[in-house]
DNA sequence: CAACTCTATCAACACTGTGTCGAGTAAGTC
DNA sequence: GACTTACTCGACACAGTGTTGATAGAGTTG
């Protein structure tokens, strides 16, 4: 759905404002110097002269090659997003065919894998998402790809006996999809209460595969 | 732990600098005003002139009550952390005596409960958190307080033989706070994929329920 | 090759928001 | 009536964002 594979049709009012040139140069230079300033320090604590400074231009230049320092990071998201949009095919097709708990497992690695690939542009896309509506909608996009991949995913599972029923899989998709955002996050950022990275996945597959398969246990 | 009862201590930096007086009138109409705008719109749109002008003072004044409009916003969420705070130990106490998945679930009501019924602050600080050092610490010691009570509780229905044997307590018990949090904030949000407001507790039941009591069946 | 265009660049400006300084006023208190 | 203490704000200094207008150079193109 959201943008092309590689030649990227710069969507909207993001990236340059005029055509192709050899200034291309530059922008890869700024865009390089945001994922670079990023793995150092938030988001929120980078300023469009720290680009511009980076990318060897002035300030008033970089204007010249992105509206703001919001859309630079947007087009970095963009980026991941396609990234992991990628894992989540892949991760779909080895669910499709084969044991779905061992399935599950891979594409739950897949994700988190892509992400951690990125972690510093991931931190920065919560911190957008949070002031930035374009970022906003970006992510509930991806998300909902995920939600309804899973929600798939559990219906065909009861439907063929192998899952008992319970809350609509819709539902149980949204929180099983959330929890792994967060958990993730917490884990990429060094929050406190926060799973060692090296665990995440063995704790969120349980989950996923109890809230799934497992009917709770009446006492 | 954090702060005293109700006549505050005034933390740290926080609050006023002087002692007592009858400024505090003024003091209550700023966190009135920042509690009503927050109601509004989110805080990075609200300015300290925003609230000086509320309160009927001018921007330097305002100083003189609070040294940041930060500042102003933890005292906000220290009022909430501590209702919540009073929220779990009376889950706690539910929970000790009696059927622990009826506690439970008493228990996630009550805190979802406390939370919603501020859920203008509760986005406040989830925002604050990104760039604020002390929001994150003071939301870390929230979110601690949650997985150590579900640590114990979790570990204590494996001993009694009531839930099965799994990944470690702790980290079961942080990636389900995480959910929470997360799931929660997302509904209060009004993100686009989320739970449903009345249906949030259902879900996050039965997950955490076959979290802890059911065993994943084997295909 | 001269006129013309288009990309690219930046100094200087206008604006918004934060936080500080210093000079006040007004209400006790001794 | 002199002195403190709580409180108030105009004016300032700063940091960051985004815009304007002038200009330089690299290609066409007649």
């Amino acid at each position: 759905m959201e943008a092309a594979a590689k030649p990227a049709p710069a969507a909207k009012g993001r990236g340059r404002r005029g055509t192709r040139a050899s200034g291309d140069d530059r922008e890869r230079a700024i865009l390089e110097t945001a994922e670079r300033l990023l793995e150092e320090r938030p988001l929120s604590e980078i300023s469009v002269d720290d680009l511009a400074k980076g990318a060897g231009i002035s300030r008033p230049t970089f204007y010249f090659y992105f509206p703001s320092k919001d859309a630079v990071v947007l087009t970095i998201i963009d980026r991941l997003v396609a990234a992991a949009a990628g894992s989540r095919e892949e991760a779909l097709a080895t669910l499709a065919q084969g044991d779905p708990q061992a399935g599950l497992r891979r594409a739950l690695e897949d994700l988190y894998g892509a992400f951690r690939a990125r972690r510093a542009v991931t931190l920065a896309a919560a911190e957008l998402r949070m002031t930035n509506p374009e970022a906003r909608d970006l992510w509930a996009q991806v998300m909902e790809g995920w939600v309804t991949d899973t929600t798939a995913v559990i219906e065909a599972e009861r439907a063929r006996g192998a899952a008992p029923p319970g809350e609509p899989a819709r539902n149980v998709a949204t929180a099983l999809v959330q929890m792994n955002e967060r958990v993730q996050y917490a884990s990429f950022a060094g929050e406190s209460p926060a799973l060692d990275q090296d665990r995440v996945l063995d704790v969120l597959v349980e989950i996923w595969l109890r809230a799934i398969y497992g009917s709770a246990a009446h006492t």
